[in-house]
DNA sequence: TTAAAGTCAATAGA
DNA sequence: TCTATTGACTTTAA
């Protein structure tokens, strides 16, 4: 691959600097950085991975990650995107070679990148290796180069092929995966890929909204109804409040950067409501960020759980922990197969639709998913109204949240410094974000510390240790 | 142990 | 082809 070190002694200083321009890329002086000096030295930390890493080699990429001063993560993708569109370059490409990640990833990152604050020293990495990219001034060129290397590497494999069986050099790139592993006993091995309906989603979306953190009972009843292996559910809980999560950071940048104006609101004291934005209902979920130490932030239960409770009547945990009870009975244990009731789908329960996906393999017959356990159907009130759905998108309104929460952290200390950083960070302000649109999710963010407060403490309770608990 | 964070990699769409 | 989405897996923290 290629290299282009720097020489190590500059790299240290010039780093700094160079880590933290914010703006047009390049322009940096064609000085000391960039030159492809030395290279061997692959560098202490085996963990690192052997890419370009603009200039510098004595130090390695936590080094300079750790030292690297905060970084405006959302304008770094933003240029990055900028150069990549604007040269033809390819996220693969630049995934591979710049910043050793897949394409997938590098999409996910740019399109979603979190605040400098919130991300880990392993999570910053892919960021700095950004903008170092960015302000190596042969940046582009380079890449151009390793699409023109890689082009004529799959010609010449073309080719060869052609006449011969494959010897599948890959180009110098570092294209090739060594997928070592077993040529032959490689079948059967790959899973098919697990692909939920729509109406999978939307039950558990909804039985999100109820409660971002199901008990492992709720799950276990989710799991049966959608006819999913536990594990599924599982990640998708996990992947659904991870991806909740970002959804809000990338909006709150973005309301800051448009909402320039005003305001000064505090958050609390946002007032109109606005419709939300997303997809229906999923975004909803919104929880937020958490605690600046990290600590994840509460489910957004609010809107639709409270709305839920009330206009069904009965506040929605009581009704869940009914529907669990009613439930009950379904084996919790394993179900990787999945059983395939016979029965039906009493009324539409939640139906799991499995025509249409391609669904997992060992899976179930086609049966309907099943309701729960038999009598069910009222049964599970609870599930009912977790699965149904119906329940909660209406009312959303029905409660007005208290405002007290201070935006963003749990804790109203912590939570003005965060507010402080972030706005230097992104240049917003949270309060900027009153606006309508943002509004809503502004609030739904407060909620969301609440929840997560709530969480917390129901959980330490539950464990009955001591908390410090600074709001 | 649990949840979050970070990624991979399959796959859907354009 | 390329990008976006997303279920699953791995690593890291607490």
């Amino acid at each position: 691959a290629p290299e282009s070190p720097m020489s190590s002694s500059e790299s240290v200083k010039s780093l700094t600097e160079l880590v933290q321009q914010p703006c047009p890329a390049i322009e940096t002086s064609k000085d000391g950085k960039s030159q492809e000096s030395s290279e061997p030295p692959a560098s202490e930390s085996q963990s690192t991975t052997p890419l370009p890493l603009s200039g510098h080699s004595a130090l390695s990429i936590q080094e300079l990650v750790a030292m690297s001063p905060e970084l405006d993560t959302y304008g770094i993708t933003k240029r990055v995107k900028e150069v990549l569109t604007d040269n033809n370059l390819g996220q693969r490409l630049f995934g591979e070679t710049i910043l050793g990640l897949t394409q997938g990833s590098v999409s996910d990152l740019l399109a979603r990148p979190k605040p400098w604050h919130k991300l880990s020293l392993k999570g910053r990495e892919p960021f700095v290796r950004m903008q170092l990219w960015l302000n190596d001034p042969n940046n582009v060129e380079k890449l151009m180069d390793m699409k023109r290397m890689e082009k004529k590497a799959y010609m010449k494999r073309r080719h060869s092929s052609v006449s011969d069986s494959q010897s599948c050099e890959s180009s110098s790139a570092g294209i090739d995966y060594s997928q070592g592993a077993s040529p032959q006993p490689q079948h059967q091995l790959k899973k098919p890929r697990v692909v939920l309906a729509p109406e999978e989603k939307e039950a558990l979306k909804r039985a999100y909204q109820q409660k971002p953190y199901p008990s492992p009972k709720t799950i276990e009843e989710l799991a049966t109804q959608l006819n999913l292996k536990t594990s599924t559910v599982i990640n998708w809980f996990h992947n659904y409040r991870s991806r909740i999560r970002r959804e809000l950071f990338i909006e709150e940048i973005q309301a800051g950067s448009q909402s320039q104006a005003g305001s000064s609101d505090s958050p609390s004291a946002r007032s109109s409501r606005a419709a939300h934005s997303s997809e229906g209902d999923s975004c909803d979920g919104v929880d937020t960020e958490g605690p600046p130490d990290g600590k994840p932030s509460g489910p957004e239960a609010d809107e639709f759980s409270n709305a839920a409770a009330k206009s069904q009547g009965g506040p929605a945990e009581p009704a869940l922990e009914a529907g669990e009870e009613a439930l009950r009975g379904v084996r919790p244990s394993e179900r990787a197969e999945p059983e395939s009731l016979e029965d039906t789908d009493d009324e539409g329960r939640l139906r799991a639709p499995r025509q249409s996906s391609p669904r997992r393999p060992g899976d179930a017959p086609e049966t309907l998913p099943n309701s729960a356990t038999e009598g069910d159907a009222s049964t599970s009130a609870a599930s009912t109204s977790v699965l149904t759905g119906e329940s909660s998108y209406k009312s959303k309104e029905s409660s007005e949240k208290s405002s007290g929460v201070p935006s963003t952290s749990s804790t109203p200390a912590a939570g003005s410094q965060k507010a402080n950083s972030l706005q230097s960070l992104f240049g917003f302000s949270e309060a900027a974000s009153s606006r309508n649109t943002r509004d809503s999710s502004l609030r739904k963010k407060k909620a969301a510390n609440l929840n997560n407060i709530i969480h917390r403490l129901e959980k330490a309770a539950s464990r009955e240790e001591a908390v410090e608990w600074e709001f």
